[in-house]
RNA sequence: GUGAGCGUAGCUCAGUUGGUUAGAGUCCCGGAUUGUGAUUCCGGUUGUCGUGGGUUCGAGUCCCAUCGCUCACCCCA
């Protein structure tokens, strides 16, 4: 035991069990995209360390001391994605799907990043990405959140509030930003430790202070909303009737900032207060310099990413139900002797179309028979010696009183398409 | 990177002020039924008590270190 391997930390195993919620996140996932017109787009785990450093921003948490970065053998700086959306554009640009072109897509894969793990957040997790490129109107970003919130109705979830905010051009955010530092210094004996620590790394973060001493400093700052430019404000507004136009509910969140640094104008996020710590199940907003700034022509954008995680830690919690894929038909032989037979009565109910577990390894029939139940298969198929000469299988119900019939071979399908396909 | 809690069988856990050979349930296997599950009864297998050191006549239990897990801070999906 103690020489066994072990998971690298915060990079979990998903078992058999549960690969059910899985499953059935990306079913609903996959028609609800294609529903939309989004086409699914795939691109390496691995990318040059430069592209998110460029494009996430050097100076953020996640370039400074989260991303898995090492030298491959020819000495090239490397990095494992630590998410989707600088990947997406970089294929993008590279084979010209960009180009004065509009393009609506979606990925799904494991992102990295090296965090402490804790509830809700790994080292390897698994993120769905829809990134809308090259339509600049407000209307699209409301296509987008229109988008998540089908996805939440079409997985019956509830309880998720969208925080909705405008983070104006970048001009606009640098000159606030110096506003906003301006005004915590000539406060700056009211600040505690945590924000003295934000105040030039993040200002905006400091407006998120928990600390009720911190309220009075706080509520008196300068607000981005009053500083936004005219055109980001009438994004803003446009895009507010248009989620209002179409009964989706918001709440505005001057506040509300993202952790990356190439968003522009809108950002949201869909949170819940069932998930410990981590509240934030689906984020995203508008980003229409990164195009630009990593060497394509420039192009407005717009996307979001969901956290598969915690979206399944949500669904559990809710208790929805998840299909395991249980065979239908469980195949027991009563003598070694029959065992051929059997495999090959299991492959004509395969031809069939059933999903069929054939007993292999020989144990007792009891103990098949225990197999079989666990199987979770409505009927168990008995062959036996007897059975093979009389050209007939035993079928008996599993899910019932244990009602048993003999079947001659040749009249096997029809008997079990009548019990089978009955509900 | 910082802090707290927890590590005993595959899983869930009990284990008294330190005292014999470390237990239960579950799971798995076999039997009661020479060919019949789920219920019942009987029997059986499963352990580096996370690891290393210390105290002691004696350590699962006390002390120290270390590793792992979990949760929280920070930050984020």
């Amino acid at each position: 035991m103690s020489k066994a391997i072990q998971a690298v930390r915060g990079m979990n195993d998903v078992l058999p069990d549960s690969i059910g919620h899985w499953q059935h996140v990306e079913r609903i996932a996959r028609d609800l995209l294609h529903a939309y017109g989004y086409r699914e787009i795939r691109f390496p785990l691995l990318e040059k360390t430069e592209l998110y450093a460029r494009s996430i921003g050097e100076l953020t948490d996640i370039v400074e001391k989260e991303m898995y970065t090492f030298e491959d053998r020819n000495g090239d700086s490397l990095t494992l994605r630590p998410e989707g959306t600088a990947g997406c554009v970089r294929a993008g640009i590279e084979h010209g799907l960009l180009h004065n072109q509009q393009q609506r897509l979606w990925y799904l894969g494991p992102m990295f990043r090296h965090e402490r793990p804790q509830k809700g957040r790994y080292r390897q997790f698994h993120q769905f990405g829809v990134e809308a490129l090259g339509i600049p109107g407000p209307d699209v970003d409301a296509e987008l959140v229109l988008l998540s919130a089908r996805w939440w109705r079409a997985l019956n979830l509830d309880g998720l509030t969208l925080e909705i905010n405008s983070l104006g051009t970048p001009s606009v955010r640098a000159a606030y930003r110096e506003n906003l530092v301006a005004y915590f210094e000539s406060r700056r004996g009211e600040l505690d430790e945590d924000s003295l620590r934000r105040l030039h790394r993040n200002p905006m973060r400091v407006l998120d202070s928990k600390n009720p001493a911190m309220q009075d400093v706080v509520s008196g700052a300068p607000s981005l909303a009053d500083a936004l430019d005219n055109e980001s404000r009438a994004h803003f507004d446009q895009l507010l009737e248009l989620l209002a136009g179409a009964n989706v509910s918001f709440v505005v969140n001057p506040r509300l900032v993202r952790g990356l640094d190439y968003y522009t104008r809108t950002v949201f996020e869909w949170t819940t207060d069932r998930l410990g710590a981590q509240s934030t199940v689906c984020a995203g907003g508008r980003y229409d310099g990164l195009v630009e700034q990593l060497g394509g022509r420039p192009t407005p954008a717009a996307g979001f990413a969901i956290g598969l995680e915690r979206l399944i830690e949500l669904l559990a919690i809710q208790g929805a139900a998840s299909q395991p894929h249980q065979p239908e038909l469980f195949v027991a032989v009563a003598q070694p002797t029959a065992q051929a037979a059997a495999l090959q009565l299991a492959e004509r109910m395969r031809d069939a179309g059933w999903r069929v577990t054939c007993h292999c390894g020989g144990s007792s029939l009891k103990s098949q028979l225990k197999q079989a139940d666990r199987s979770g298969a409505r009927l168990a198929l008995l062959l036996g010696e007897d059975e093979l000469a009389r050209g007939q299988v035993q079928v008996k119900d599993l899910r019932g009183a244990g009602e048993q019939w003999s079947v001659a071979a040749g009249e096997l399908d029809g008997f079990l398409r009548e019990r089978l396909e009955q509900r």
